[in-house]
DNA sequence: GATGAATGAGCGTTCATTCAT
DNA sequence: GATGAATGAACGCTCATTCAT
């Protein structure tokens, strides 16, 4: 392949350590192999990056404001809470079914210390969270979420089950689409695994105990 | 006969490590700074683990072997599958919330590798989902658990729930007791964040799409 | 281009393993101190080696490559055997009087196992015998060596002694130069250590029982 | 098998360790592996030697005093020089051809470093070295050889010639029996390589340079 | 005497980063 | 800007030796 514009080598080491860092992890990945599938010489990457981990948080910093900034700009055209739930699900899942060294890189590699999980929870999961958490305020405003819902917890369930969805298929064979796990969580997030003939006697208890925590 | 093997030094050796993974990460982590810690000598370590990594790994597999060993015992003697789960998940949180140095390690420390991740599943993982799998199957045999609930599915949304609550307190402050967030988890699980009143008209699709997947 | 990968170090590298491990020994040897004698930081060895091993050998290599070209191509130009063994003899010798280091590594430290030893012997000791072979054939030939003399046993004898003049100057004082034995070691070697007078009556035997052997 | 009586225990480790040289080399040979292959504790090892060296000496000193001791005697009951050479020779190929774990820690793991073949210098390569410069003497003042052959390098080309049959056994295949080396070897000490025919004119030249060397 | 668990000094090698060209 | 040879700190692990039992 014939060398394109200097300009892009940046672009060409986000590219080349996403796969090696999905193939060997942080720690095992070389900044040698990097530069080396990036086609630059090894000194060329701190041109670019202040350091290896600058790699993984520049990779990670760069999806996701895009990521976001796409999730929160659909969901303001989107009528209700219900829809933009499962417009958020879908992009969630097909974000990663659609590159799945990306996946890898965020479910496991980014998770290998409490620095990198820090910097993570500090940055877009916060981000990621707050939006969740107003869509799921507007749907109880609207009268389709329960005004019992705990807003923290409900909003880290619904992070929580499409991660363990993305990590799961990852450690699975990857032999089917995450991107269509959107529709059937959201309806499970929504309508609860409990027959719906049952009285949900044991309601109240969710405020009482979480609201007063939750955490962050 | 010589000096005993002191089954106590093994022992003080994994006490040490869950401290010092907890602090360090696991790549940060120096053998040298465990054995100083469990007050034994760097070659001591060998004595008891084959390497740094089964450290790790040996830690792990004794925590949750007794842990999936507790909850399938206590599963047993409960009637139901609602009670059942909520048992189950005020294990799962306070397992951790009893032991926050040991919380980060299987939460962070534990994920910095598809390998490590692949072998986390590939055990207990599996024999977790099993269990819940169990649950839920009951908890529909019972009518209790909605008979188009995909199993699968169900059974990694609980789990990943559950695994959020931690990571989040984790990270968080660990400012309040994750213990307590197992009756409120299960309320959602088992009742769905939609208000009661709204028609679960989605349903269906829950089952269409996800039945025939779901994954490992 | 960036620095120049310069010759002169891995020379200077081969130099002071020489030194090193004729002063330590191989085992005794440390990398970082053959890195510091050469005057480079201890992985600029690793740039020129693949090894600590590798700097044996390759220095084994290209001593044995140079000495037995140089011993076979004035080899040809000389008419007889008995001239051509004084020559390989005096090369032999005067090789390791001029370079005591070399003669220590060469006599003691190449052989501190089966390993280095077995590979010693594929590869240039092979050589070097088949050269002595050639000449002792030629000597023959022409009817100044005996025609029942054992090829095998006499080119391995041959080398015996030369070794052994080596191995005894190093361990002796080394007070003497050993590259003025060539010419009594050969007088030695054909015409025998019996008076003349003395009619060879066993010679028969010579070739009775070590023909059908003599071994590699 | 059974545990022998406590006082052979010195007698097995040196066995174990004969074994263990032989197959790992000194430096690759574990202290454990010996004391596991002769059935005792590791620290027992250290009732008997002082250290891992202490054996590789001690083996040897035990060996050389009884070898030498032996062929010294024999010699004594021989009448003349030939036949003693004969006999040293015998002993020597044998020694080794009826062991060869001992020929391969003899020949090649003792002469890992200088320190040892110093020492194996000092001991008994002396005596030997003696022994058979009163042979050759006794030759000379016989009749039986040559009257200018310089003692010394005579000594030690037949040891080196000695020494090199048993090295070449050990790195071919072993597959004769050196052992049956020494009647060719001592004809060609003697009688030498070249032709009989051939007038030995360069003889005078033998004393001269190598007399007033020879080096120890 | 015998044991073998415990010790801890010691080192080959790696690899992120630098910087002369 | 780009290069890639050079750097050297860092560390997991081994194993000869000790010594409490």
């Amino acid at each position: 392949m014939a060398r394109r514009r200097s300009d892009d080598k940046r672009e060409r080491i986000l590219e080349a350590a996403v796969k090696v860092f999905a193939r060997k992890g942080y720690f095992g990945a070389r900044v040698a192999e990097i530069a080396k599938k990036a086609g630059v010489a090894d000194g060329t990457i701190y041109l670019y990056f202040h350091n290896k981990e600058d790699i993984l948080v520049s990779l990670f910093d760069e999806v996701m404001a895009e990521h976001i900034a796409r999730a929160r700009e659909e969901s303001k055209s989107l009528p209700d809470a219900e829809t933009k739930l499962r417009a958020i699900a879908g992009h969630h899942l097909r974000l990663f079914s659609g590159n799945q060294d990306l996946a890898v890189v965020f479910q496991v590699e980014l998770r290998q210390s409490t620095k990198f999980m820090a910097r993570f929870t500090a940055t877009w999961l916060q981000d990621y969270f707050a939006l969740l958490g107003d869509v799921i305020a507007e749907g109880q405003r609207q009268g389709a979420l329960r005004s019992d819902l705990p807003k923290k917890l409900a909003t880290k369930a619904f992070f929580g089950v499409l991660d363990q969805m993305v990590t799961s298929w990852i450690l699975g064979g990857k032999d089917y689409d995450v991107g269509e796990l959107a529709g059937p969580v959201v309806e499970l997030f929504l309508r609860g695994a409990a027959s719906p003939a049952k009285v949900p006697k044991a309601r109240p208890a969710l405020r009482a105990v979480a609201s007063a925590r939750g955490g962050r």
